[in-house]
DNA sequence: TCCGGTTGTCTAGACAATTAGACAAGCGAG
DNA sequence: CTCGCTTGTCTAATTGTCTAGACAACCGGA
């Protein structure tokens, strides 16, 4: 099935709750042109429409609006490099890069993870402060709410595209010199082992998907208003306490989390 | 930090781009009111707003725009039994089921998973049908591309809420009479016992995350447009041989996917 | 009872999104 | 070249979104 074909009184903003205490809602928020092009590059993306996509005409039957709304959809598209619209020939798919598979294991490493790829890793800290740790934070790394912890805020890149922001907490006493260590080494992971720590694994991480915020936007610099994957892991020491906890917010049209058995 | 202050010129829909060759492209297809609903869904999720909201005008404020968009966002809220609105009171969160953690590892079960956090789980097929393999499911399966499957296309859920909506591919030579086991059992692990499969394990998982089709959106009963967490996964018999490749689609405001090193 | 704070309702205007129809401009095949 | 098909451009009208300001209705405490 190519494309799915919205019936125009689904797609159209439905006239209801009007009894409900007064209120003005009634469209759900996202403009048309903007759900086309979502569902054109849906289609795009699962191979459904490999090389040029319907003439205009045909997709503004298809998803039941006008062509100008296509053509606005097709526009948003084109801005992001996704199509190519040539008149008179057609709207070809300009083969976009494929989503990085980021991969999570045991031992999750950044570099690693992209030089595995050939892709190389880069980034840079945002900030970083010591902030006493709340309720949930203190569970994830098994100390008492209130500890001092390093919370250090960082993007990520490969070959210079940002992958994602993380924000990442430490326990303050254990590794009183992290931040310069960070700054210093740049790496994670070579920060910790200068601050004695020959060696961490994950014990687990857990997967939600939100809308990109205006803020992350601005890091991850996204065009359109992406989501993201967000992340949301712990790291232990060899023998099992918790040294890091982790979010970590990956552009979903960049990223793809690969978990192996 | 309350709440993400947006700047008036950020999330304000610019004008420029007018002039740059014929493109309407400007905004970015989401409304005003949408963004500050997901900004204050945002704020509601990670704990930072916990009981009460703070008052509309001083939302208006901190979202840079005016009280009546406030106000939609929160009837948008209120229609999905976020929030509740107390006149001459205020506006309070009415705590949302939390998400259903959705545990993925090599022996990945619904029915087990669900039980496992006192769910009911649920579901009913779509369809089924016998399809012949694209190049890539054919890869995923270990077979030539044309090979007929199965495919058997789903819904999930957990005490009578849907949760995910599944498309499962199976090599149809391997189980003949798989569909009908399908519906007889309900299961899929019971279903492939009766065709000769003792036991099946999850070799990888891929994770993205998509915008809620309006197909899927009917599947999964949401009213406001959201999210999908997509899931791809290939499972394998004891020899390794794939046995299944699955796309499962879960409902984002509803699960959090998680993984176990 | 009064008063400050809060949500609910209404009007009006400016601007953006969408529809509709028509035509120009370019491509490729017969 | 001519014809059909496709993208590009234009005008006009309609509908939706956002802002602005004002006031009513309601709650809780002084």
């Amino acid at each position: 099935m190519l494309f799915y074909i919205a019936k125009r009184d689904r797609i159209m903003t439905p006239a209801r709750l009007w009894s409900l205490g007064g209120m003005d809602a009634v469209g759900d928020g996202v403009t048309r042109w903007r759900r086309v092009a979502d569902g054109i590059r849906a289609a795009i993306g699962d191979g459904t429409v490999a090389d040029r996509l319907p003439p205009e005409a045909e997709l503004a039957e298809r998803f039941g609006v006008n062509r100008h709304t296509v053509r606005r959809a097709i526009a948003a598209l084109a801005a992001d490099g996704l199509v190519r619209a040539e008149r008179g020939r057609g709207t070809f798919v300009s083969g976009g890069a494929p989503r990085l598979a980021y991969e999570i294991g045991p031992r999750t490493r950044f570099s690693e993870n992209l030089l595995a790829q050939a892709r190389r890793p880069g980034g840079r800290m945002l900030r970083a402060a010591i902030v006493p740790a709340d309720a949930e934070t203190a569970a994830l790394l098994d100390c008492a709410p209130g500890t001092d912890l390093h919370r250090v805020e960082s993007i990520r890149e490969a070959d210079g595209v940002p992958l994602s922001v993380a924000t990442a907490w430490y326990p303050a006493a254990r590794f009183p010199g992290l931040v310069a260590a960070l700054v210093e080494t740049g790496s994670v992971t070579e920060a910790l082992r200068r601050e004695g720590l020959a060696d961490y694994r994950r014990r687990e991480t857990r997967v939600t998907a939100e809308r990109l915020s205006a803020a992350d936007a601005e890091h991850l610099s996204s065009s359109a208003d992406g989501l993201v994957l967000v992340a949301r892991a712990v790291n232990v020491d060899l023998s099992g306490r918790p040294v890091q906890a982790l979010v970590t917010r990956f552009h979903a049209d960049r990223t793809e989390l690969v978990f192996r058995s």
